[in-house]
DNA sequence: AGAATGACCGACTCGTCGGTTTGTAGTATT
DNA sequence: AATACTACAAACCGACGAGTCGGTCATTCT
């Protein structure tokens, strides 16, 4: 009976992949219930045995694969006691790389959700805005703890830092979609650790 | 013969202003031709009459309103003589209010459009490419500009300075569309403020 | 007045898509 | 061996949406 349960999840677990990939690539409206069971050789049946609709289908999707995308392409990086300036501009610089190869990276992804569901469907919307408040929380926090240790100046605005880096970063990635990503990357990441070089510490504690 | 072409011209310009404000609430593949076509009391054979198909009636929405809407909005604000970074700062803050009242703001409608299209429809997203493209030239040079005038450090980037100012607005719009767009838009400000400054001339020609 | 044309109506076609229902091969249970 | 349940398959339904088409009616031209 673990058995069943492990084929279960495995079925489940392949249609959730499929789907992000396709709900990523063509939108969710545009992307059919058909469409990701054509490419798994499944059926309808099998979709609706498992799951009760499309939205409750696109809900699991979040809270099993973009929840945890996020958390390690996003949130983890950042959470070391090196210079915060630095992990930040790590973090941001790999998760554009992925951009730069076209692959999926979570904070556009989110981004990319977040506009076609804004005013269409507010149940999805609470569960994407949810991981944009794990991820600002998040980034408040290690702002703020770069400023007790001594990385980041006092009199920086932790709130307003993390807005303008989720911001910058998230506009980005839709400038990045079709004009020269690389170039842009690099303009994009030097302007971003000149940002975050004038809210270091001057005076860092020896 | 003129009274002709005035009522063909006011039954598209309807259809279009209408047009646009469904396309940017529901999505363009989310508002159906019959949505626009209900609200405004006309029929399908209207429509057919005026346009070849949804895309071409979309793609003249762009050129006739978007590009148009961008310019009055983001471009021709930022192209006086005064203080650049002043400038700029009045011309974000002014687009980020109407934001705020959730009105349509033309920078936001077009990071919309773009994630919606983007990968779908190459013909429109060339269209909204040229828009960026227009946008972002025209930022680069009235940096440019700055330098010259003496308003901006000559050792900034223009092209990096300017892809951040894009991303970095593109990107709250994203985030304010749900959570406390007037704290947010207060937040970013502050931020891009201390952004701007960074790359001011410290040494001003007297 | 009669013909032509511009602007529009509304019924219809044809395809798509979310969701339902019925059936069934394999496996586990009793 | 009979039963029941899991995990699907396949046919189907109703809606909705883009685009078509024959027709209408007022205005303009001759």
């Amino acid at each position: 009976m673990m058995q069943k349960n492990l084929k279960r999840m495995a079925t489940m677990q392949r249609m959730q992949v499929t789907g992000l990939e396709l709900f990523y690539k063509n939108g969710y409206y545009n992307t059919s219930v058909d469409d990701i069971l054509n490419k798994l050789e499944l059926s309808k049946g099998a979709f609706y045995y498992h799951y009760e609709s499309k939205e409750d289908f696109f809900i699991q999707i979040i809270e099993n694969l973009l929840v945890r995308k996020v958390y390690s392409m996003l949130i983890e990086p950042v959470e070391g006691h090196e210079n915060t300036s630095d992990l930040i501009m790590q973090c941001y610089d790999n998760a554009l790389e992925t951009a730069v190869h076209n692959e999926m990276d979570f904070g556009f992804v989110l981004g990319n959700f977040i506009s076609e569901f804004n005013g269409r469907n507010p149940k999805i919307m609470k569960h994407l805005n949810d991981i944009i408040k794990i991820w600002e929380v998040n980034l408040v926090s290690v702002i703020q703890r770069g400023k007790f240790e001594g990385y980041i100046d006092r009199h920086a605005d932790a709130e307003g830092v993390a807005l303008f880096i989720m911001s910058s970063f998230m506009g980005v990635r839709t400038l990045m979609v079709e004009t020269a990503p690389s170039a842009r990357k690099y303009r994009f990441m030097s302007q971003l650790r000149l940002f975050l070089k004038s809210i270091e510490n001057k005076q860092p504690a020896v």
